[in-house]
DNA sequence: GTCTATATTGTGATAGAC
DNA sequence: GTCTATCACAATATAGAC
């Protein structure tokens, strides 16, 4: 399908590579340039110009952890079932691409003009999601608390690490990647237990 | 104490403002003087240059949220007694100053070099906390689960869902903010319910 | 303290030779 | 497809008049 050439490849992982590290703003066609090792103005003749080039970038992002996440809100099976293997695959995700939710959460915040776009690209629609909300309120999940709360915990505890990693890693673990990685691994198969432990509570909020 | 001319407060507020919101590169001193209504060359002649001005603006978004944080791991008392009052004050912390979880995390992330700069503001001493760590380990946490696993989630549940604010209302409370605030508003009692279930986990890894 | 004028460098983008 | 040369413009920063 997709016709790439080599230097195109080289640029588009440059620019992934900077952009999720530097952002838009404090990344130049230059630094993208160099770190590829080719000339500026090749930049130019592929992607017409930075905001084509950035648009590319960010749907690239989204394309790595976006499928994991539509896919909660949309089944028709009970959330219950879902919920392990999403967060294993959400981990996983995050884990070989870590700089991603820091990059698209502060692009979102800066742009909120793209807010539609991204929930387009998840397929998501916001009106089935929240009738599916309110179904599963009285359904599988045999709780009385907001369903929404659970979802938003959830997503919660798989991401932000990730996004705070350096914190983390620093306070936490002494600085040690490796630990990090390690927690993060064992976060695969502790979440579901404790989003479990969240489910069975009772009359949380009157 | 500090003395600050009226034109130095426009400054920091409207630095303060745009920082937040575009990120360090991605904000002119062009814009940052229109926004505060003053000639540009004010702010070279108050703060010398823009990373003398973002500095000021990032140590004073740290101190809006950072103390609150830092009393975590720094106090003496078991760790479940501070729990409670201190979600309740890192959410109120969240809800005044929405967008600095972001721009905090997107600072870090493109910048580690500042990391240490943030820890040693934050007063703490890594050893320390990993030390009071282990201590809490076979401590008042009564539970076989690595207690930073807790620490972890707990963060995670308190600051994400403002990092992630816009996609957050939109999909789950349909766009409107008043819901997104009240569910947040519920999130000060219902959180510490959270980590207490989740504490209450018994050999979750064998 | 505040303004105008200016120096200097960086940046995105294009034209045109090869 | 890739390069050199060039353009128009925006950015930070400073000097100096008021």
């Amino acid at each position: 399908m997709e016709r790439h050439t080599e230097t195109e490849q080289k640029i588009i992982a440059s620019a992934e590579k900077l952009f999720y590290q530097k952002g838009k703003a404090g990344t130049s066609m230059q630094d993208i340039a160099d770190d590829a090792g080719i000339n500026r103005t090749l930049l130019n003749y592929y992607f017409r110009t930075k905001d084509q080039l950035f648009d590319a970038v960010f749907r690239t992002a989204m394309g790595r952890f976006v499928p994991a996440l539509a896919e909660l809100l949309h089944s028709d099976m009970p959330i219950e079932e879902y919920i392990p293997v999403m967060i294993d695959r959400v981990i996983t995700a995050m884990i070989e691409y870590p700089q991603i939710p820091a990059f698209v959460l502060q692009e979102l915040n800066s742009n909120p003009d793209r807010l539609p776009q991204v929930i387009k690209e998840m397929g998501i629609d916001p009106d089935v999601a929240m009738k599916k909300m309110e179904r599963e309120e009285r359904g599988a999940l045999k709780s009385d608390i907001d369903p929404r709360q659970v979802i938003i915990s959830l997503l919660s505890m798989c991401i932000f690490p990730f996004a705070a990693r350096p914190v983390i890693r620093e306070v936490l673990y002494g600085g040690d990647d490796d630990a990090f990685i390690e927690a993060m691994e064992q976060r695969k198969k502790l979440v579901p237990l404790m989003v479990r432990q969240i489910m069975l509570m009772k009359n949380p909020i009157p």
